[in-house]
DNA sequence: AATAATTTGCACTACGATTGCAGGGCATAC
DNA sequence: GTATGCCCTGCAATCGTAGTGCAAATTATT
């Protein structure tokens, strides 16, 4: 199981044993989770713990932060193009109104927009509210 | 100044002296405002009521939430084409990372985006952070 | 092995969102 | 004009998440 720690100290982040519970944990998901998710997924942790482990990993490019709209900050693994300097994935994510899962949709980019005058883009995040294709069935 | 009262009948809303205040608060802002915003933009105002007053004016398509990735959610007035049955302003967000505003742009669109396949789309938001004319000077 | 640095866990704070409930105001019916 | 009921308002209180401080534990360094 060097993997995880590889993929740790690959990011420059030192491969506790908390934080490979949590990497373990996240590569496990399919979809983005909360930190209470985390927290009853995961036995004997600290929720402080693993926000500050999501945190690091944020700060390392491993993971990113997701609003989904519901007031709770769901994380999910980045695609392997994030770094330090910044995070990569300009995709879109999705909150399904009927389970309440947020995807990470990887393969939509967001596209262009032309901001009026005078304003400079920093960061751009879209968010589709809708059904899941499991919800739709 | 039958002007509010009529705004108000025209969304099959009551028009009560509070309702009537708050919306002429949010009449004269030039930002989404937060209901901590209008507690001390107003006096005399309990933030139940107000949190109470604006999800009446969203629910009768007279204001729309934005999320604008601080936790805290604000609002403004919506486009005349809102109803009850939905909102029609799928115009972008700007939060600026150095004033803290936000703002509408109503003439920026949100831009198409296709979905994967099983998807299906009820709502979209775009929001872009960065900085505002004013903070770009 | 000793020491220094980092990480973890617990306690606690802060704050926004939301609900329950009682009182007030207004309109309508009688 | 008085009673009845409904809607609105304001206060108190609850809930849930985010975040901080500090001491103990773990990990890295020499």
């Amino acid at each position: 199981m060097k993997e995880l720690e590889n993929t740790l100290l690959e990011k420059q982040i030192n491969p506790t044993a908390m934080r490979l519970v949590v990497l373990d944990y996240l590569l496990k998901q399919t979809n983005a989770v909360s930190l209470t998710d985390m927290e009853l997924g995961l036995e004997k942790t600290d929720r402080v713990t693993l926000y500050r482990s999501v945190k690091t990993f944020e700060e390392h490019g491993l993971v990113h932060r997701i609003d989904d709209g519901t007031g709770t900050t769901k994380f999910a693994l980045c695609q392997p193009a994030c770094t330090v300097d910044g995070h990569h994935d300009l995709h879109v994510h999705f909150y399904c109104t009927n389970c309440s899962e947020t995807h990470c949709l990887p393969k939509t980019q967001i596209p262009e927009v032309k901001l009026p005058g005078g304003y400079e883009r920093q960061e751009t995040s879209l968010l589709v509210k809708g059904l899941c294709a499991e919800c739709r069935k």
